[in-house]
DNA sequence: CTTGGTTTGTGAAACCTTTCACAAGGGCGG
DNA sequence: CCGCCCTTGTGAAAGGTTTCACAAACCAAG
């Protein structure tokens, strides 16, 4: 077992851990591979390869203890704690990810903010204090918070996420529409909205195209 | 050339066209494969094969007219037209949404708004006014609008994907922490910050567990 | 026109991920 | 304890994507 892990698999290994809470909280004890498969769109031998990167989770003939699955696969993915965010860019999207609280429920808690506007400097969002940026690596630093996050216009994402590395982050998400190159084994992940809709722009243009078909 | 195209490919090359167009802006004619390739962190090789799925776009020993290849990307990707978005949850993410000039920008336009807060209906977001969810049907009839976007909480992500498919909307993005299954041929992406971050979390404690290794 | 430097387009090879298929193991009823 | 049924864990096969490496083509200079 073991050995370098597909960022694929460990997105399944998330979407294995979702279920699974939710048939804890409803109460089944035992689950099978194919159960487990159906609602992230996997197969059973996919499951069961994921999980043998990490060890042997389940009892032949009766399929994977619920509790154990979900504690092995929170200390697999890291969840067994909780991670603080520093978030840079209070603007539109900044805000959203404050009010959001899916993340604070999941273990991720935002812990400071930051931003360039000298009106917002100050002031609270979702109780929590705007400061300077000039206070990033200070305030990072003291806080401790392990992941940062990149809410600003394009044009200084690069540079933020830079200076996010300095300030001793281990992680970053990016949401600005650009590709942040990741140095010093500091991983980065980006969601951009926007690749997203010109995918699914390539769809349905495809999809216009294939049955009218040829020339 | 043309087969199935894989989502990596389509990905890559909204990348390309991206950088293609900055260039445009700067008013470079030629662009060389391995210069297009730098941005995106794919390789030289990688650029012309991503390309020669579609044709032969470049001249040898030149490289690629960066007018030309703008505007054969923008025919592939199917962006030499503007998409209709139709929005369904007005609250933090759906509102950041609203607010975000980059979609417009490039040519993804929110043209209808939906929402099941009584509160909301009848008011105006970002010059939008917002609908309640039994017109959801007969508005995108009329507006023809072709992507619907689901910010709803996850409980009625499933059943709101559905209801839009049923409006006729030809692709569907997903903002909820869900996975949703295609059907009819009406292909989903999900963005899932909390997937995300997972990802990252795993990422850090295999750091951390690396150095020290065994036991 | 020829030569040299450059870059594309593309089969073949290497690499990685997913699926298949089945032996090994575990529970349960009798 | 035995026999049956069920499900895991896993090598091997299949399928897909990325990288390699080179012939073909183009430009410019002499």
């Amino acid at each position: 077992m073991s050995g370098r892990i597909s960022d694929s698999t460990v997105r399944r290994l998330s979407l294995y851990l979702r279920m699974l809470r939710d048939l804890e909280r409803a109460g089944v004890e035992f689950v099978s591979s194919t159960q487990l498969a159906e609602p992230s769109g996997a197969t059973s031998a996919q499951v069961r390869k994921d999980l043998s990167h990490f060890g042997s989770f389940g009892k032949r003939g009766r399929g994977y203890s619920v509790d154990g699955l979900v504690r092995a696969l929170e200390e697999i993915l890291g969840l067994s704690r909780s991670w603080r965010l520093a978030l840079v860019g209070v603007g539109k999207i900044g805000s959203a990810l404050l009010g959001y609280g899916g993340l604070a429920a999941r273990g991720f808690d935002v812990v400071a903010a930051f931003d360039v506007d000298e009106a917002k400097i100050g002031t609270r969002a979702h109780g929590l204090r705007i400061r300077p940026m000039r206070e990033l690596r200070p305030v990072i630093a003291e806080c401790g918070a392990e992941i940062g996050v990149v809410a600003t216009p394009t044009e200084v994402a690069a540079e933020v996420a830079a200076e996010l590395e300095r300030a001793g982050v281990g992680a970053i998400l990016n949401f600005a529409p650009i590709e942040l190159s990741e140095v010093n084994g500091v991983p980065i992940r980006t969601v951009d909205i926007v690749l997203e809709l010109e995918g699914l722009s390539y769809l349905m243009s495809e999809a216009g195209r294939r049955p009218g078909s040829d020339a």
